[in-house]
DNA sequence: AACACGTGGCA
DNA sequence: TTGCCAAGTGT
């Protein structure tokens, strides 16, 4: 493809960086050369996955705290990583770092593209810009900043995604003549503050050279992508208290939120209305904290909380009796965290809907349907 | 090749 | 409020 020669195109980048980047944690002082540190860096790349900057900063910080090297973090338990990485979202880039920290520990850190891609949780993204960043490989990283960069440098109308190959060849020779590092950044760092979605060109060092810019095209540069389906659902979510112990799911292994704790859940049904019946005539006291709507990535959850204390009883098939002097330390997402903090709320008494959803999850009715409506009365 | 996978910021 | 998107990867 006929691009125009990127060390020129992209010369105004290394001085804008070295003048306005941000300061951030991992970011290594000399950008000239290789990283003091690669787990760190590893570590950052990981959590920005999806993740934007200010997000990340104060997870890095209590991670490297904890987990300040590979066999540190190696040697961690599950519900350790998982505590640190609670509320960050994507759970399995956790316990892939943990394999990775693993691997590391044992065999060496990695110092080629092929090594890097090799670890779990490391994709062509990631591997390379470790590979730039850590040890100044030429290695093109390009996340969603860098493609969209690219495409409007270059007046890209199509995905560009779909040019991956072709730009890492254009962008290569721009990193050897910049410094890996210093340029990898420095792109990323251009689409996250200047070269945004909705572009502040009045402000961009590479203004005069951008192509889109030119035909005033870069508003629709990249196109769209089409987002998949979020599907839509209503739970009840239970903290149900006996004797010293609250009532909790252990963590899955696969599946939305693997690895962490749970309130145990029903699905709700919806043709459920009216006063319930004096809930303590089966041996239960409970009340209805106001709901919320949870979204994830792919799902979006109207949660209808529950707390309730009942008679003591063995734990259906799948939960657990948790003293709750244990209930603080463990991990839990953020709709799970939102109840533990709402066990002490006021709430609206019982309805019959929620009466239901107790006996469900006490009769231990497969809770982990999301599909699944609340069985009918007997 | 789609889809699963969390959460928060921002217009 | 709703939708888009973020330093993507694994299956």
């Amino acid at each position: 493809m006929p691009f125009a020669d990127a060390a020129v195109l992209l010369a105004p980048l290394a001085p804008w960086f070295d003048s306005l980047r941000r300061p951030m944690p991992w970011r290594a002082a000399d950008l000239d050369a290789p990283h003091p540190d690669p787990y760190a860096v590893l570590v950052s790349e990981i959590m920005l996955q999806q993740t934007q900057v200010a997000t990340v900063i104060p997870y890095f910080r209590r991670w490297m705290e904890r987990f300040p090297g590979p066999a540190a973090l190696a040697a961690a338990t599950e519900d350790e990583i998982h505590g640190l990485w609670a509320g960050l979202g994507y759970y399995r880039r956790a316990r892939n770092l943990q394999a990775a920290a693993a691997a590391i520990a044992a065999d060496g850190f990695p110092r080629t593209l092929e090594g890097l891609l090799a670890l779990p949780g490391l994709g062509p993204y990631t591997a390379a810009a470790v590979a730039a960043q850590a040890f100044q490989l030429p290695t093109p990283a390009l996340d969603g900043n860098a493609f969209r960069v690219a495409a409007r440098v270059l007046a890209l109308e199509e995905d560009p995604r779909r040019h991956a190959g072709a730009l890492r060849e254009w962008l290569a020779p721009a990193l050897a003549a910049h410094g890996p590092s210093r340029l990898t950044q420095a792109v990323m760092e251009l689409g996250a503050t200047v070269c945004v979605p909705a572009p502040r060109c009045a402000s961009c060092p590479l203004q005069g050279a951008c192509a889109a810019r030119a035909r005033g095209i870069q508003h629709r540069i990249p196109p769209a992508q089409p987002r998949t389906k979020v599907t839509e659902a209503e739970i009840h979510l239970a903290a149900i208290a006996s004797g010293g112990a609250w009532l909790l799911r252990p963590p899955g292994a696969k599946g939305l939120l693997a690895g962490l704790w749970s309130w145990p859940w029903t699905g709700a049904a919806a043709d459920t209305q009216g006063a319930a019946e004096p809930a303590s005539a089966y041996g239960i006291e409970a009340r209805e904290p106001a709901g919320w709507t949870q979204v994830y990535s792919h799902r979006r959850e109207a949660v209808r909380p529950i707390v309730a204390r009942v008679e003591p009883g063995a734990a259906p098939p799948g939960l657990e009796w948790v003293p709750e002097a244990r209930l603080a330390s463990l991990p839990m997402g953020r709709r799970d965290q939102r109840l533990r903090e709402a066990v002490d709320a006021p709430g609206e008494p019982l309805t019959v809907a929620g009466l239901e959803a107790l006996q469900a999850i006490l009769q231990g009715v497969k809770a982990s349907s999301p599909a699944a409506p609340a069985p009918g009365r007997s």
